[in-house]
RNA sequence: GCGCCUGUAGCUCAGUCGGAUAGAGCAUCGGAUUUCUAAUCCGAGGGUCGCAGGUUCGAGUCCUGCCAGGCGCGCCA
């Protein structure tokens, strides 16, 4: 990690920069990635803390204790020294830092010339990323189930861009194949059914209402002018209608939940182009597929799966898995260091044929593909969950929520868990503008420093708000350097939960700060007619406060409100 | 039966690579408003971290076994 990479991340480059001048101090045996620093709880412990002398107290046959005065002492008498007002050795072998004053003011320094850059990090490392999720078949509106691996899967895709990676977003659309054609089928049966002829509505078919209400349109605009068709026709031109339409409208709800894909993969286009066929030929080249029961069946067994899967069925359709092979290996041909695929708990059977596929590319693809179960939602009002049901077609979709809970409501509450854990999701909560809504609660920090700078502008019409150089750091208390310690913390919360795709990290994290913050307002005045010294030193805390509650909720897809 | 996931306060959940006395919010009870937004704040009570072993300086976190719940085990997607 270069000393630009972390730019912006003033606390981490310290304790690199520290753990670097430490571990040359020890003898040779140690490295800086030996040291940790962790967050102490409780009182008394200082900002940030190390167990480095606990950790290799044994390796460096020294007692624990001894070893943590002795990294206190190098620390006293080096540079390191002013950033810290206290270095504490506590029992059994911890130190304690407490940041100097000195690191506070570069801290607000910091998050103010960054701005919206607050949090970015250059990670570096060059792995290209890509994500691909949703990817729900176009036969139907996205659900619940969809919206919240779509709030996942965006969140992580900000997350990652702040970190520094190049990403990818992608929805792998299934347009073709037999969902596609039974979807063609009902909206025909529709179609006939308004033309006046009595027609069998497809047992396996789509009985939503989106279906009839589609028919009904073609109908009113076009007409009985398919009455004509062949069935064969007919049922290619419904199915595209269908399709077009549908997938449509789920562009739009997605864009709508600001939910941003850069791609969308055509499995259609992949078949076009003989992909399909390729692939399976590659694989028997490779001896991995083989023929059984009138069926071809790939050997995912040589990549830990239970048993084999069949790529081709005997009636001589292909199975899911059989585009799904060229789809992964496309994406490693394009350039990708990292697979991400966000995908529902019902999906997780299939995860050993897919690591199978990417491991048949070759060993060195091997554990480049990293699947995510994002569990479902149970929705609720109040106290009653809402029984869904998608088959008898009844289920609550991403816009019905959307048009009731509001966009930002609906995003922060789907990543406010981990992603691999069930959601109570309460409609009623998510409506409540009260504090016990977390989002209100953090948005209400950005509303009320808003109003502050209104009242500001308007209290002292011809003041202008000093520079960052004047400010008198004398002026400085607990409460106020507390605050600015938790804003410290930002860039590195960003990291861990993009490095452990956990977006949850950052709502719990602003609920913190907004904690912190609304604690803080009550019990300080900003603004003061009677200190301006000291006042505009909390102003300018303010104004970086406000910068990091916007840059995490960004990170959100949520809006940061100047009035609510 | 096999595999994966989950189990932390009455409820919903945090808990970073194994760190110090396990934390929030809701709910309950008691307080705060001549004020930059009370959509807020302050305080109190509330725990066998599912159970039992193990690993070690140290376990909610790692390992093994068990218990409970969810999901998956198709030539469906």
């Amino acid at each position: 990690m270069t000393q630009k990479s972390r730019k912006y991340d003033l606390q981490s480059s310290l304790l690199e920069d520290l753990a670097g001048f430490l571990s040359k101090n020890l003898s040779g045996s140690v490295i800086k990635e030996d040291f940790e620093f962790i967050y102490p709880t409780g009182p008394d412990k200082g900002d940030i803390s190390s167990n480095f002398a606990l950790k290799k107290a044994n390796f460096l046959k020294k007692k624990p204790l001894d070893l943590a005065r002795e990294l206190k002492s190098a620390i006293k008498s080096s540079p390191f020294s002013s950033a810290f007002s206290c270095i504490d050795v506590a029992p059994p072998g911890f130190l304690n830092f407490t940041y100097s004053d000195s690191v506070i003011r570069d801290a607000l320094q910091t998050i103010e010339e960054a701005g919206d850059n607050y949090g970015k990090q250059n990670q570096d490392d060059g792995r290209r990323i890509i994500f691909e999720f949703v990817s729900a078949n176009p036969t139907g509106p996205l659900t619940v189930a969809h919206a919240r691996q779509a709030a996942v899967g965006d969140t992580l895709v900000r997350l990652y861009k702040k970190a520094g990676y190049l990403v990818c977003a992608e929805y792998y659309v299934n347009d073709r194949g037999v969902q596609i054609q039974n979807l063609g089928k009902s909206l025909l049966s529709r179609y006939l059914e308004m033309c006046g002829k009595k027609v069998d509505f497809p047992d396996d078919g789509y009985r939503g209402e989106y279906v009839t209400d589609l028919a009904r349109k073609i109908y009113q605009e076009e007409g009985d002018i398919y009455l004509k068709k062949s069935e064969e026709d007919a049922v290619r031109i419904f199915s595209d209608k269908a399709y077009q339409s549908i997938f449509q409208d789920i562009k739009k709800d997605l864009k709508d939940f600001r939910v941003i894909f850069d791609s969308f993969f055509s499995e259609k286009e992949l078949e076009e182009q003989g992909k399909i066929e390729q692939t399976i030929g590659l694989l028997k080249k490779k001896d991995l597929v083989y023929e059984k029961d009138g069926a071809v069946w790939f050997r995912t067994t040589e990549y830990q799966d239970d048993k084999d899967r069949v790529l081709i069925k005997s009636d001589g359709s292909t199975t899911y898995l059989a585009s799904d092979i060229p789809y992964h290996w496309d994406k490693l041909k394009r350039g990708f260091d990292l697979l991400v695929n966000i995908v529902g708990p019902d999906h997780h059977g299939y995860i050993p044929r897919l690591k199978a596929a990417v491991g048949s590319f070759g060993k060195e693809h091997e554990g480049k593909l990293n699947v995510l179960i994002v569990q479902l939602a149970t929705l609720y009002r109040g106290e009653t969950q809402l029984r869904m049901s998608t088959r008898a077609g009844e289920f609550i979709s991403l816009r019905e929520l959307v048009r009731e809970v509001g966009v930002d409501a609906g995003r922060y509450f789907f990543v406010s868990r981990r992603p691999n854990s069930l959601l109570d999701f309460d409609l009623e909560l998510a409506k409540k503008q009260t504090p016990e809504n977390p989002v209100f609660y953090v948005q209400y920090v950005h509303a009320r420093i808003a109003s502050i700078f209104r009242k500001y502008e308007e209290s002292f019409p011809k003041r202008s708000l000093p520079g960052w150089k004047d400010l008198d750091w004398e002026k400085m208390e607990d409460d106020d350097r507390f605050l600015v310690k938790a804003l410290l913390r930002f860039p590195d919360t960003l990291r861990s939960a993009a490095l452990s795709f956990e977006p949850q990290r950052v709502t719990i994290y602003l609920e913190n700060l907004a904690g912190i913050f609304h604690s803080y307002y009550n019990k300080n005045k900003i603004l003061d007619d009677s200190n301006h010294r000291k006042m505009d030193l909390r102003l300018h805390i303010m104004r970086c406060l406000a910068t990091v509650i916007r840059n995490g909720l960004d990170i959100l897809g949520v809006e940061a409100p100047e009035k609510m």
